[in-house]
DNA sequence: CTCTGTCAGATTGTATGACAATCTTGATGG
DNA sequence: CCATCAAGATTGTCATACAATCTGACAGAG
């Protein structure tokens, strides 16, 4: 498995895997709104590539819940209902918990040393919240968190649960205080698996998730009250 | 959201969900062995659809983790290592406890009858375990469980998760003995639904999920080292 | 006899164009 | 203003095509 993964030769990325990637961002940070109607011929020739090609890239993303199909209508950027959103925090929670509490059960110091440093970019950019600096960031933390926790599961059962939540993630980051709060609260997070401290990495984990769901459901709900 | 389920006027499955669910059953029950390799032009002869349909079917496994696509070489059903069995066992744990506990906490009454009567009929099977019967009544049990939980996105995150270890599980369940205990540990776990008593349905669920992933992780490496 | 290079065949990656079924929209007429 | 209908737009699906790449076999060199 080492020589597998080191001697690997990196490939150019498929067009398809482009394409995927193309429209997942564009709903990610919002270019897409939800409930947004995606027109085939339009995407294709926006990205020059062929039907069938986009379709397959959008059956992906359907699959990964990021898109609904409407049966004769197509596709459409999936929509956050309080509920969807409530429930997917609350998944969301139980993941992140099980990853926080396997983290420190398994991981090695410098995988710990690696996730601080994560940490400290995050804390970094409290003076000046820049989004997409935050986003980045975000990302980067939970790519450690994830990808060293000792189950490589818990990153294909977890991506696309955040990725259904990034925009009310966004949007509830730039609520006055919640990404200070948020901070700290991920700082405390980082100081239990630093002690080795499973059970509280898990509790706390679950815990930041609820706090993170009650803003979000209220930026929600403030958007949804405005429109 | 009432209104509009109670309302929808049902739709013949599209031809697509239709391959696609062809494609994932004959998986689910090892019609096509882990690391087959899943050839385009067979497959739409077999089935009398086109490609690019066929491909869109198949972009949807992917994303669901049932199949894996290797470049230049196409679709092979996904293989289950020791690890991966592990991390997804691990997985299945914290989500299906939640569910248990969610449905404590939420269920309505006749949620827990209907609950209870889905284990009847697995307990009623603990005479003359057939494959088939016992994969339907699970898959029954498993339908009520994270359909009533009051959590909509378990079963989006679940169901993936389940179907990676079906093979496994149906394997498993094969084992002298594994079957009864794993009715037996349900049994604990509904009852515990039935008494309110959400932490001991999170706790028996962890530890049911434990024990069957010992179960199949035995079976997985007799089959390897058998093979 | 083993290794290496090469070539044909098989298979994927992607594109084009087409057409019926269905939905939406706007116009028409009451 | 409302109902009806026709035109246009869009999806669902197909057949076909072709270059790029992989596989396996075969031939030649050491």
């Amino acid at each position: 498995m080492t020589d597998e993964a080191r001697l690997r030769v990196p490939r150019p990325p498929s067009l398809r895997e482009h394409v995927q990637e193309t429209v997942r961002s564009s709903i990610l940070n919002g270019e897409f709104r939800p409930g947004e109607h995606l027109i085939e011929r339009e995407l294709c020739e926006a990205m020059q590539v062929s039907r069938p090609l986009l379709r397959e890239a959008l059956a992906h993303l359907e699959a990964r819940g990021l898109i609904d199909r409407v049966p004769s209508r197509g596709f459409v950027v999936a929509t956050p209902t309080i509920e969807k959103v409530q429930a997917l925090y609350e998944v969301r929670g139980a993941i992140e918990a099980l990853a926080a509490q396997y983290f420190a059960e398994r991981a090695t110091a410098e995988d710990v040393a690696l996730l601080r440093s994560r940490l400290e970019v995050l804390k970094s950019l409290s003076d000046r919240p820049d989004l997409g600096r935050v986003r980045a960031a975000t990302s980067e933390f939970y790519d450690v968190l994830m990808g060293r926790c000792g189950n490589s599961e818990i990153r294909t059962v977890l991506e696309p649960v955040l990725d259904r939540v990034a925009f009310m993630r966004t949007q509830s980051m730039t609520r006055p205080g919640r990404f200070d709060k948020s901070v700290a609260e991920i700082g405390r997070i980082v100081d239990a698996i630093g002690r080795g401290d499973a059970e509280a990495a898990r509790v706390l984990s679950v815990e930041h998730v609820e706090a993170a769901g009650v803003s979000a459901l209220e930026s929600l709900r403030e958007t949804a009250a405005a429109g």
